[in-house]
DNA sequence: TTAATTACCTACAGTCTATAGGCAATCGCG
DNA sequence: CGCGATTGCCTATAGACTGTAGGTAATTAA
């Protein structure tokens, strides 16, 4: 009889392949089973249950998101920061649509704990400095960017944009102009 | 033999409440059978599928939404008709997450133009009008608007802010101001 | 070389979607 | 009012999935 050599690890990184190319939900113990050729009993030796493996890919496509984002962030500052990082996001979830939507998992306090979502979070606030906002407005120019970045992404991967001019791509780079005019700008607090 | 009063609308309605109540996922054909006393097969008699079902989900929420931003809209034009209808949203996703969740859904082209999809587009296509964006500006203002919103209530529905300060509510707030900063001040494209 | 460990197995229980075919309650027509 | 057509719900069944229990064979370590 010879092993299959099923590990965690494998396992993790067979579920992010199958994500990008079925998309999260084709995910499941038994498709991976039979990527190995092994019957779905035998995954469960080597992890606790679909969740966590689920979380494990999250914890994966988070990992090479802040590699990357690191990458493309070295040297830049300002605006061609907030583009390097913004696009590095977008780049990402359209050439990983399947680790992309792993990565919007809820997950538990310890598992973002542990995760690369920290590191992520310390580019963004970095990128902030270089706009000059207070300590205290820099988390909500962190929270525009963050949500127009995963806001316009996840319209963009659901065809939100796909029945009307101009492409996306247009869109993309006037949306980024004008987080960076908001934040060259910065508001003062209404009321 | 009494009859359990099985339509397709009930079936809907009950659907997005089940969704709210327990999550999209919570939603399946065997727990609208319980729900209506009913053996799941008999579900299949008024629906094509679950797929279908929770289209019809999708639309009603689209829907409910389009009302109630009609309602907070109406009257306001400016900074103000963006609050309302940013708000609009913001408070929908929070007290109907289920439905929000269905609203997401990737829709096929004839249900998206069938959907109040349109209808929202509209309304957010004049409120750039009050912002005197050209008319080729006013979609990219659109889809601004629309990223900023999608991410910030993602973000929020996924937990994603609550391990830090300050509030989502305070950030919300400061986010709207920043959009209304840069449609205030829009940028001409770069290069 | 044998004992412990590990990798994988079969078998099973319980959940889900979906289809086929049947009986009975109700509706609509004469 | 009565009878046929329709419709509402049924049982039975198939196939996919998660997860557990307990067993056997392959590898590793003493």
């Amino acid at each position: 009889m010879v092993r299959a050599g099923v590990t965690e690890a494998r396992l993790v990184s067979a579920a992010a392949e199958l994500a990008d190319e079925a998309g999260l939900v084709a995910v499941t113990v038994s498709a991976l089973a039979r990527r190995f050729d092994v019957r779905p009993a035998s995954v469960y030796s080597h992890i606790t249950g679909l969740d966590e493996l689920l979380d494990q890919t999250a914890l994966l496509a988070l990992h090479e998101l802040a590699d990357r984002a690191a990458d493309d962030l070295a040297g830049k500052s300002g605006r061609d920061a907030l583009f390097a990082f913004a696009n590095a996001h977008r780049d990402y979830a359209r050439a990983h649509p399947g680790r992309w939507q792993a990565a919007q998992r809820r997950l538990s306090a310890d598992a973002a704990a542990a995760s690369d979502g920290g590191r992520i979070a310390r580019f963004a606030r970095a990128i902030m400095s270089g706009y000059g906002l207070t300590a205290a407005d820099e988390v909500h120019g962190v929270r525009l960017l963050g949500s127009a970045i995963n806001g316009f992404v996840a319209i963009e991967a659901g065809g939100g944009f796909d029945h009307s001019a101009p492409s996306a791509a247009e869109s993309w780079h006037r949306v980024l102009d004008a987080v960076d005019t908001s934040l060259r700008n910065w508001p003062t607090p209404t009321e």
